[in-house]
DNA sequence: ATCGTTATTGCAACTAGGTTGCAATTTTGG
DNA sequence: CCAAAATTGCAACCTAGTTGCAATAACGAT
C-alpha cells in the first residue's frame, strides 16, 4: 500500500511510541486524533472506508497495539459499548458524558485533585490504578429539542 | 416446567414489579438476589445450568424484562463487559471496584450527596440521569498476594 | 541495489454473544 | 375445562471479534 502522506505530527506520534508508521496505522491514528470525542471501532472503520480499504482484522490489531503502547485508552459507554480516545498527557483521564437520546459521548473536565482524593478514599485496602466516571442523561442539544421539553427533569444521581 | 419452590421473598419481589412469577424468572431472580456483587449473563447462565435447563433466549428476555421494570441495573466493567445487580432501594447507585488481576467486581459505598453534587456540577447545561463510577486496580486479596508484592504501587487517578 | 529475514497485512474460516421468527407449551380468566 | 394470551424453546441467523496461514511490505546486511 502506498503512503498517501498524512499529517506530519501523526507520523511523529507513532515514532515516539516506537512502532513503525505503516500507512494503515497512520490512517487509524489520524482518525483518532481528529475525533471530537471518544469513538467506537465501527465508527473508525466507517471513516476508513471512505478513503482506504483496510481489512477489519488489521484495524483490530492496530487498536490493540495502540492500547498496548499506551497511545490510546478505552472509554465505556451505556450497554457495554467500548470507545477509544487518545491518551496524551494534555488529555488526562476525565469523566465522560453520554447522551441517552442521541448517543453522543463527550469529554468533561478532569477531576480536581480533591475530588479524585475523595473517591479513592472510599476504600483504603485497595490499590487504585484508574477511575472511570460516566455520567449519562440528556445533552444540551437533546435537552432543548422540542420533543423532549415536556419530559420531567431530574437533577440528582 | 414445574415450580420447584423458591425463596418466598423472591416471588414477592416479582409480584411487586407486576410481572408473572414463572419458574424461569424466579430462578434468574434468585441468582441475582443471592449474588455477592454484580454478575454477568454468562455467570447467571452457568449457575442456572447446575439446576434447571433454561434456554439462553429466555435468559436474555428475562434480563431485559427485569431491566425494563427497573428491578435490576447494569454495571460496566473493563473491556465493555456488562454485569447486572439488583436495583432495590436499599441498594442505591454506587461506585464499583474491579480488580485488574482477578477480575472480581465489588460494590463500594454510595456517594455522599455533596460528592454527587460536585460531579453533577461539572456541566450545567446537561440533564444528569445517572452517574456511573468504576474504580479499578488491585483488590485487597491480590494486593497482598506474594507474587504482586514487588510491583510499584500507585495511588492517584 | 538486492537478497534474505522479519514485521505487517489480508483472507477465509471460525467462535462467542446476542437476536429474531415461529411453533410449542404454559398460564390465566371465564 | 376450554379458549385466549403470555411465556418459553428451538433453529436459524447476525454481528463483533479472533485465529491460522499465506501474501506482501519494510528493514538490515552485504
Amino acid at each position: 500500500m502506498k503512503n498517501n502522506v498524512s499529517d506530519p505530527n501523526v507520523i511523529e506520534t507513532l515514532e515516539q511510541a516506537g512502532i513503525t508508521g505503516t500507512p494503515q496505522r497512520l490512517a487509524v491514528l489520524e482518525i483518532l486524533q481528529n475525533a471530537a470525542g471518544p469513538i467506537s471501532i465501527s465508527v473508525i472503520r466507517a471513516k476508513l472506508e471512505t478513503k482506504t480499504r483496510i481489512n477489519k482484522v488489521t484495524v483490530y490489531r492496530i487498536i490493540s497495539l495502540f492500547k498496548k503502547q499506551g497511545m490510546i485508552r478505552d472509554v465505556l459507554s451505556a450497554g457495554g459499548a467500548v470507545y477509544f480516545e487518545m491518551a496524551t498527557s494534555d488529555h488526562p483521564v476525565h469523566p465522560h458524558f453520554s447522551c441517552n437520546n442521541c448517543g453522543v459521548l463527550n469529554c468533561l473536565t478532569p477531576l480536581t485533585f480533591s475530588q479524585a482524593r475523595q473517591l479513592t478514599a472510599l476504600r483504603d485496602n485497595y490499590r487504585v490504578d484508574h477511575i472511570e466516571i460516566n455520567i449519562s442523561g440528556l445533552c444540551n442539544g437533546c435537552l432543548h429539542a422540542t420533543k423532549l421539553q415536556s419530559q420531567p427533569g431530574k437533577n440528582g444521581p
